[in-house]
DNA sequence: CGGTTGTTTGAACTGATTCAATCTGTGTGG
DNA sequence: CCACACAGATTGAATCAGTTCAAACAACCG
């Protein structure tokens, strides 16, 4: 019963998600019309090969999906993170970048030449998903100020900060870590040694608590201050600033 | 003679930016009716502060901008470049970023009030402008890849290939390259005394010769190989990608 | 139980930073 | 035309952060 609520009951529904981003009701609902599927995208497996067209909408139900690019010499970067109840928009032609799945995730997949119409004709959608687009352009730019000003310790904490926002965790207080340190390594440009000895050194200066995979924040503000997180760049909204 | 013929032959006229990239004369037209003002950004000034609001479209008409980002400990970094040719669309909200010329610029500035319901008219300019904007989508990624993992000759080794891409030089023979080291340094992640030393060891190598600003390209090849540049991501339309 | 995935640790090494000094080219004003 | 200022490029020496390689350990799952 535990596997099935978890999957379940953590999942956020389209027009749930739409609504609560600042979407007008009769909008929401044309876009819950549209034809789609769930898919479930497993772990470990490629969930849409680099290369693949980039002709489908999805919505993260529940999970995390990462966009990935790998490097000639075969080394992963992860350039970008969908969590519940976020979206990849389709693209005109085809993506350089590959998506897997951070942790078993239910995908809604809709087609682009369902989705494109109804935002063609709806400037309101537009301006919706526009400021969706400008969201991601920013968390983009953060992570390479990330990946090219901070040092590894920092861009460890500004990670879980960053994911602690986007899964809602509920007041900065604990969170249930879902990267492997792999993954955490693919993020932040590292290798996998180096985020465990970062990880243990946090531990060790009482910024985090960890049991398993899952980590209290004992010093929330200590930990933004060391990632130099300024979660201002999160909000799609500028009434959402506080 | 040299100087004025340098700002102005060089300088991309606004349709015919937009004619190259494939959108249809009328269209071209009504984009090229749009008040404006033409603004210089001088040299190591600052030309809009990060939080500035993104109430404008602006087009670089000659010279370069590039966006950046400051981390709180001050080191900045270079999160995008608009070359000639290329713009910068407007926001819903406030940017996250600031604007500095890398070389004094030309810059078209008009206004969102103006541009937005031309767009919101026109479904094919929406589908010309998400091109564009998928575009720097896969350049930023390309830039993540490339602090995120490649090393720092690579790094650099990339950015020039890139460069002479984007600022289409002729047979990638050589480059007027535009940036100090300082500012490849703000770009790549790295400092710019190590720029410095990668510079030197690549023309030791024989990749390049330098004189002044300029570089030769002595072996385009190799050059693209350490910098694992392949320059797919940078073809905004399926049809360019030879 | 055995296999697999992920975490932890150690030791050696290296790429890049830091700090500081020097050098070069260019433009400015006397 | 020279003196000076200034931005940028170059070099050296010391240090350090992060990688690499290798091995051991823990947790989980069928």
């Amino acid at each position: 019963m535990s596997r099935r609520s978890k999957a379940e009951s953590r999942g956020v529904s389209l027009p749930e998600a739409l609504t609560k981003a600042g979407l007008a009701p009769h909008l929401v609902n044309l876009l819950d019309q549209m034809p789609r599927i769930v898919v479930r995208a497993e772990l470990r497996r490629t969930f849409r090969e680099p290369g693949a067209t980039g002709d489908e909408v999805m919505f993260v139900r529940s999970g995390i999906l990462s966009k990935f690019k790998t490097d000639t010499s075969g080394r992963r970067q992860i350039v970008a993170l969908r969590f519940a109840g976020e979206g990849i928009l389709p693209r005109s032609g085809p993506a350089e970048y590959g998506i897997q799945a951070i942790v078993p995730s239910d995908v809604m997949v809709g087609r682009a030449e369902d989705f494109d119409p109804i935002v063609d004709a709806h400037p309101e959608l537009q301006r919706f998903f526009r400021r969706l687009i400008e969201r991601n352009e920013a968390i983009g730019y953060e992570w390479l100020v990330n990946c090219g000003r901070r040092d590894s310790t920092a861009r460890v904490a500004h990670l879980l900060c960053e994911t602690a926002f986007r899964m809602h965790a509920e007041k900065n207080t604990h969170l249930q870590n879902p990267f492997t340190q792999q993954q955490i390594a693919e993020i932040t440009g590292q290798t996998s040694v180096n985020v465990n000895r970062v990880l243990a050194d946090m531990e060790r200066r009482g910024l985090i608590r960890r049991s398993g995979r899952e980590i209290a924040f004992t010093n929330w503000n200590e930990l933004r201050r060391v990632g130099g997180f300024q979660p201002n760049y999160l909000f799609s909204n500028p009434r959402d600033v506080a």
